[in-house]
RNA sequence: GCCCCGGUAGCUCAGGGGAUAGAGCGUCCGCCUCCUAAGCGGAAGGUCACAGGUUCGAAUCCUGUCCGGGGCGCCA
């Protein structure tokens, strides 16, 4: 339980006590306590506008409540001091053994998990960027932001499963695959229908497919381009995508689409590995399609009134569910829609053995949100279960020019190029910096510079110089033990030391609120909070000192620090090193 | 045209009915005989875009306006 919670509860005690004593109607339905955090030092630890709500609500002066609440409150053996301020507050603050005690386990095992989640399961979906190309800076974000929000869901007692949904149908998929054998037939790129896959990845898979097929791709007469459709023509990537089809045949086509596929899968595995990320499951919606799953939700909305036909297609009433208009779920050619492919892995995924599913997506996927939802609802599926994320855009900044982007401008920079520009730490902290429902801006030259001007080292470089400390302390023959730091932690009474203590017991109702809210950045703020508590803390006073008690209580706060910067960076996907 | 996100310190952004609005960077002034000066302390810096409204109380909620970013396919 966090000190927040132990407190809530006292507060939450004495205004029942008011309630007996009849200074509160004992009928009033009373709200929900809040704490506060107030940086200001003279409204305490904890600050709670409780009475202000309860006066408005039954109409009682909140001034007198406040000091009636406080009055109660002020001999509690955990309370140094309670007092009623301004119209109706009270202030807390606490005894410093409350703090102490919190801090001792922290000492033993670094911080504890919260049971926020009571071990809830819980579906993460995030990047499932599809296998056509290269992950971009965008889907680094993504990324960021699952892996990182995944970790604190877990720490917080969520029991979390990470997904990586591989969308490899449809048209985009054939594209990668024509782009890939035209590549490999030597076509130079500015002769194709524009739409296809350019970059020198093709190439790469190209020169792979080579390496493993040799030329048994090639037909025995190479094709008379010419003779093609009119790459500019609106038709020409069908047409071309007809007549590969024809010369490959259907099973060697496919072949080329799974080869392409894995290269790419491989290329972004690793990428992801790279950066941190990594998955607990990699589902195909080819698999989906291929086990009737599709087939199944169209009949399905069918049978419920909810689709119908128009002009050969088929379509969902997307508009009784508050979309602008219907969408269509089956092509006149047959095919069958992203959208609907979506709606039936979406119903999967409710029907596995999950109570929650949380898919981050790009902010450009926000009008694709109700639509979806409405699909679900209307196969009477609890669509209240899914919760979508949405991750806006980034922006890089480099030498002080933007370089925007966007899915249509084809300003892509690559996640690997930009991971190993400004490295994976700096990556990882700087796209959590920021709420994710924000447009972020992305300083290149700040995030790759080496010193305090740079966030992400000033955490590293506080977490770094408690190792040395410990080193330093070895070499002069100190030894070290929890318990006896533990025994002593009453000798710290310096500003600093306090003001670290209770950082440190802070950290779990920083998990908490960050989980709660689904907001990594108060992770983030925290640990530069705690790195420029300790890197003021450590300029101020000599850790090692002639002093057995006092060196084995700073030592400990030393050791409660480390653990706790450790363990909240390990969440954000950042090194903690040993040495800078 | 419709939809989403925003406008808070010089810059990048937290906060999102409650007290004197915060952080980092930048600027200015200080601090090493000492465990990493890759650090620390202090100061200056604000009409919370604008106008109405709701409220005991609005940066926060509502409406409108202006400005900026993004999105609106029988692509995925």
């Amino acid at each position: 339980m966090t000190i927040k919670a132990r407190i809530t509860t006292l507060v939450t005690q004495a205004l029942l006590q008011l309630q007996e004593s009849g200074l509160l109607p004992a009928d009033a339905v009373l709200p929900p306590v809040e704490l506060e955090r107030r940086a200001e030092a003279s409204h305490g630890d904890f600050s709670t506008a409780i009475c202000l709500i309860l006066g408005r609500r039954l109409h009682l002066a909140a001034a007198q409540l406040a000091a009636a609440v406080a009055q109660r409150l002020a001999d509690h053996p955990d309370i140094e001091r309670a007092e009623a301020a301004g119209p109706g507050f009270v202030n807390l603050f606490l005894k410093d053994h409350v703090i102490r005690e919190a801090l001792i386990p922290v000492l033993d095992q670094g911080p504890l998990p919260t049971n926020l989640g009571r071990g809830m399961p819980v579906l993460m979906e995030f990047v499932s960027a599809n296998p056509t190309g290269p992950l971009h800076v965008g889907h680094g974000r993504g990324a960021a932001f699952g892996a990182t929000m995944a970790n604190i869901l877990s720490a917080c007692g969520y029991r979390v499963t990470r997904e990586y949904y591989i969308n490899d149908t449809g048209l985009q998929m054939d594209c990668l695959a024509l782009s890939i054998w035209l590549r490999y037939l030597g076509l130079p790129a500015h002769r194709w229908p524009p739409g296809l896959y350019e970059g020198d990845y093709i190439e790469h898979i190209a020169e792979a497919l080579q390496h493993q097929q040799g030329m048994t791709l090639r037909p025995r007469a190479l094709p008379d381009w010419s003779s093609w459709p009119e790459p500019g023509s609106s038709e020409a990537i069908n047409q071309w995508l007809m007549r590969c089809q024809e010369i490959l045949g259907p099973e060697a086509f496919a072949a080329l689409r799974r080869f392409g596929r894995e290269a790419i899968l491989t290329d972004i595995r690793e990428d992801l590995a790279a950066f941190g990320v990594v998955f607990d499951e990699w589902r195909y919606e080819s698999e989906l399609v291929a086990c009737g799953a599709v087939d199944r939700v169209l009949t399905c909305l069918r049978e419920a009134g909810q689709a119908y036909e128009r002009d050969g297609a088929l379509w969902f009433a997307a508009s009784r569910f508050g979309d602008e208009e219907d969408r269509v779920l089956r092509r006149a050619n047959g095919e069958t829609t992203y959208f609907a492919r979506d709606i039936a892995y979406h119903l999967q995924k409710l029907e596995r053995d999950y109570q929650h599913l949380i898919n981050v997506w790009g902010a450009d996927h926000h009008g694709y949100v109700s639509r979806l939802k409405g699909a679900l609802e209307a196969l009477g599926a609890e669509a209240i279960r899914l919760e979508v994320i949405l991750v806006q855009f980034a922006t890089m900044v480099r030498g002080g020019r933007k370089i925007s982007m966007s899915t249509r401008s084809g300003t892509f920079v690559p996640l690997r190029s930009f991971r190993e520009e400004v490295g994976r730490d700096a990556a990882r902290y700087f796209y959590m910096q920021r709420a994710p429902g924000q447009h972020l801006e992305f300083d290149v030259d700040l995030a790759r510079s080496r010193s305090t001007d740079n966030p992400v080292f000033t955490i590293q470089y506080a977490h770094a110089r408690i190792v040395r400390v410990f080193e330093q302390a070895m070499e002069r023959g100190y030894a070290f033990d929890t318990r006896r730091a533990a025994a002593h932690l009453d000798l710290l009474q310096e500003p600093q030391e306090q003001q670290v203590q209770r950082l440190v017991t802070r950290y779990a109702e920083v998990l908490e609120t960050a989980c709660m809210h689904r907001a990594p950045q108060a992770v983030c703020q925290y640990l530069l909070d705690l790195a420029h508590g300790f890197h003021a803390w450590y300029n101020a006073h000599v850790f090692l000192t002639e002093n057995d008690a006092l060196r084995a209580a700073r030592l400990g706060l030393c050791h409660a620090v480390r653990l706790t910067l450790q363990h909240g960076l390990e969440l954000l996907g950042v090194a903690a090193p040993q040495r800078m």
